[in-house]
DNA sequence: TTGAAAGCGCTAACAA
DNA sequence: TTGTTAGCGCTTTCAA
């Protein structure tokens, strides 16, 4: 098959290549004849506009990326995933570009924005933390999703999220309301600003708030976002601490991992253990014990992210929003074991 | 901050434009002492070449694209991952485009031919049937992964997989050798010549091998990929059926929702009945019960599609490639029990 | 070993 | 309403 260029499709339509230009580009100012004749020809020869040339030409501003940092994270790539479909009736057209947790979000966007001209960012997954001061360097308009930006003082930047660190309060409420006493958090980094920070937070805030005194260096485990870091984990940590009843984790995944553990170590969820994941991916549902978890709400999030960014697009200020979570209960927490 | 320009570096660097872009793409007609006086300006602004004006030049045969159909499925997204970083070493630079189930991925390679100028694909998850023949005639080099397109006749297309029948057969073996007799398949489509296809076949091999009859209209149920769609289909499915105490599936995914239902109808697992999945994806393994399944190579197919690709792109004939597959034990098949 | 200059396919002034 | 033409930033001959 022939690649077609605008110059083949003028030549065949027998008007000038701007005349093709405009046609293909929806603008008013083409007589209906002779939008007619170019779209014949273009249908026929199956033209495509090559995206390199037009983009060339566009430079920045045109379009925006969303950049997932979290590649095995279903809640994430569910996200993301609304967002494209939000995206689909905006004039801006978006991409999605998803990396590796253990990459830089702040480099790929550096990157897009100097190789693709990006003209805005949805952050997915990523963290507030001294590299994103490279975000106001660059000024361009960036939306964080699933992250509080508010207290960034970033000019330029966004965000939607939910009340992690009352969620998390609630959740770990949940926990103390059965009666456990002994509960331990499985988590990522406690310290700065991300949703990890701020759902320990949350933790903390409800044990206080129950008199109970939490010793971080002790009980606190540091995890990857994976199955089998959380697996690993879990067991190297159950074999020295049978006296936990609940674990308390910030993501679905985790929990799973953590629960395949306990099994393993001839444990059951919840008689023995309890153990609440965060998200409420699909799999929370349909796992066995399903997961009592934190339901994030994605369509909302999607919708609110892409909208946000659209209206910065054109000038708006930077906004805020917060969203409301749900506890979602599921079969993986249960009252305290009086005894083991 | 500022974007800038090849023009601008070489201003910087004091030399012509053309010699920037020849350190830039390493070319070796370049003094070292002009070669280190460009990378210090270019590390210094922070420059990064416009991928825009860069493919606009190159045109086809240049880059090549992973097309991965089934955006849900972390086994397909596994293997696209690992291609990603085979694809590292090679000069070839790689793409993924991820599409949804229900989209047509010819449509999708179509548009990345003519709009980016991709010069080859590896279809991923893709089917092989009439609309197949699309990449017949743009005749560009073109690998189906986890596809066996050796019967396809396409004259530009190699593939790399599985024997997925012979697969089938042996789980089904399997499943006859702890001695269930009333099985059910929940799969695909079992026409035409996709992996479903095949996998179906190769479960009527062991079954007829065991000289067993099987009503296709009556027990084999269509399904998508997706959790609830397993869970619904197999929780309908059995409050009709009591009497089955095996289910073989196509998928993970289809095993741990039919899973679920069982759990849900007060079935247990595999004590009344065994459930196999296929793929052996991380979740298999983290499941509770865990699944038996069809560990696939994850990482042999991927480093087999990029070098089959690459190959072709310098003009090899097409190769069809066939790799080893695993049985892997779990705890979801158990011996088929006396009475319920 | 380096530089000057001609496009790649498209868009967007500007002219007609 | 349409056509002519000058670039967008880069690569790549061709000359020097």
């Amino acid at each position: 098959m022939e690649i077609y260029t605008i110059r083949d499709v003028a030549r065949k339509a027998g008007v000038a290549v701007s005349t093709v230009s405009r046609v293909l580009n929806g603008r008013p100012d083409v007589s209906e004849e002779t939008r007619r004749r170019v779209m014949e020809v273009v249908t026929e020869c199956g033209y495509v506009q090559n995206g390199n040339a037009r983009f060339l030409k566009h430079a920045r501003t045109d379009f925006a990326a969303i950049i997932v940092r979290g590649r095995r994270s279903m809640f994430l790539s569910d996200v993301a995933e609304q967002m494209l479909s939000c995206a689909q009736g905006m004039k801006t057209p978006f991409l999605v570009k998803y990396i590796d947790e253990a990459d830089d979000e702040f480099d790929t966007l550096r990157q897009l924005y100097a190789e693709k001209r990006a003209g805005g960012f949805i952050l997915l997954g990523s963290r507030l933390d001294e590299r994103s001061e490279a975000i106001r360097a660059l000024g361009v308009p960036c939306v964080f999703a699933t992250v509080d930006a508010s207290r960034s003082g970033l000019g330029n930047a966004s965000s939607v999220c939910i009340d992690d660190r009352a969620a998390t309060r609630a959740m770990m409420d949940h926990l103390l309301d059965n009666g456990h006493r002994r509960v331990t958090i499985f988590g990522g980094n406690r310290y700065g600003d991300d949703v990890f920070a701020r759902r320990y937070q949350g933790a903390m805030d409800s044990l206080h708030a129950h008199g109970m005194a939490f010793d971080p260096e002790e009980s606190y485990r540091c995890l990857r976002f994976s199955l089998e870091g959380a697996y690993n984990e879990a067991k190297r940590y159950f074999e020295g601490h049978r006296d936990v009843t609940a674990v308390l984790t910030m993501s679905d995944t985790m929990a799973a991992g953590v629960i395949r553990a306990l099994i393993d170590l001839g444990l059951r969820v919840p008689q023995d253990v309890s153990v609440t994941g965060f998200d409420g991916t699909q799999m929370s549902r349909f796992y066995v014990p399903s997961i009592t978890t934190i339901s994030q709400p994605v369509e909302a999030i999607a919708r609110e992210s892409v909208t946000l960014l659209c209206d910065m697009l054109e000038g708006a200020q930077p906004r805020y929003v917060t969203l409301d979570y749900t506890l979602l209960e599921g079969e993986s927490v249960g009252p305290c074991p009086t005894e083991r």
